[in-house]
DNA sequence: TGTATAAAGTTCGATATCGTACTATGTAGT
DNA sequence: ACTACATAGTACGATATCGAACTTTATACA
């Protein structure tokens, strides 16, 4: 690989990282004291998804430790956002399920970024921003694959 | 602004988070124990933009807070990897030097990392990431121009 | 059926992140 | 020069992240 190709990818992580940390501040501004990105970002997946999922399930859609998740959930049942149950499939596990708290939580979060989306969709070419999203995709599933090999 | 366009900011806001999170991942990997993704890119950024910068303005080319970078400063002092000294045009001020130890770890890190970009160079279209890259940094710079505007 | 192993979740300790408040130094306006 | 305000950095407390070890339940297989 030559050294112009390794500087490129070394570039798009780092434009990656920059416009998490940038994207998740503009998130967090409107969420609730007590409540961060990844709160936010399980109750989206339960309400996009599905809810019903095990913690474990949840820790690998998002690539954390099921420490990290059983955190999170803990947050977001203490904010009575999600409920967890036995699952009945299996007695070591749990399952995540939605309260309309949380449901309430998400609608409102979206509705607060209204303002943003509107800021960006006038200020940038949007179509632009949409033919990335199939090259992210593809870049992330690759990533993904190779998520547990040892390189 | 249509629902189709909010939808597609939504995932690719929701596909940069996780793309953080899988490449943070594949670095800190192959990182010395105690040093982690931040540590890297601030040594990353001394190099390669220079050193003899202030702690904030690190904080400032990081999105971070003041707190964090003193934090990760420490961390990398602790470990020998750069040197703080008396800022000489303002006594309140002091300035991160890099030391040969702070180069040699990122030139391993570099290196180590080699094949995990040989894998993606085999594994994916490189000319199809590079284009993707300026949208990237066209979108940085906006959410970076709007960072203190309360929307 | 009994036993070894695997898997789901939690606990715990170490470190990271971040906001608030503080100290020390610099700057502007008088 | 004095005073008020601003800025650079740190200290501290609250919460987040993560890895290792643990408990409980499930599964494989003899």
């Amino acid at each position: 690989m030559d050294e112009k190709t390794q500087g490129m990818l070394f570039r798009l992580f780092n434009e990656i990282g920059i416009l998490e940390q940038l994207s998740r501040a503009l998130l967090e501004a409107r969420l609730p004291d007590g409540l961060i990105a990844p709160h936010f970002a399980v109750v989206n997946s339960l309400v996009r998804v599905k809810d019903g999922r095990t913690p474990l399930e949840l820790a690998r859609a998002f690539q954390v430790p099921k420490t990290t998740m059983t955190h999170t959930l803990a947050g977001l049942e203490k904010h009575g956002l999600v409920e967890m149950r036995p699952n009945p499939q299996d007695g070591r596990s749990k399952l995540v399920w939605l309260t309309a708290r949380g449901r309430a939580f998400r609608q409102k979060a979206i509705d607060d970024l209204g303002p943003v989306f509107q800021d960006l969709a006038g200020g940038l070419d949007t179509e632009k921003l949409e033919t990335i999203l199939p090259v992210l995709e593809e870049l992330r599933a690759f990533l993904d694959e190779r998520r547990n090999t040892r390189i």
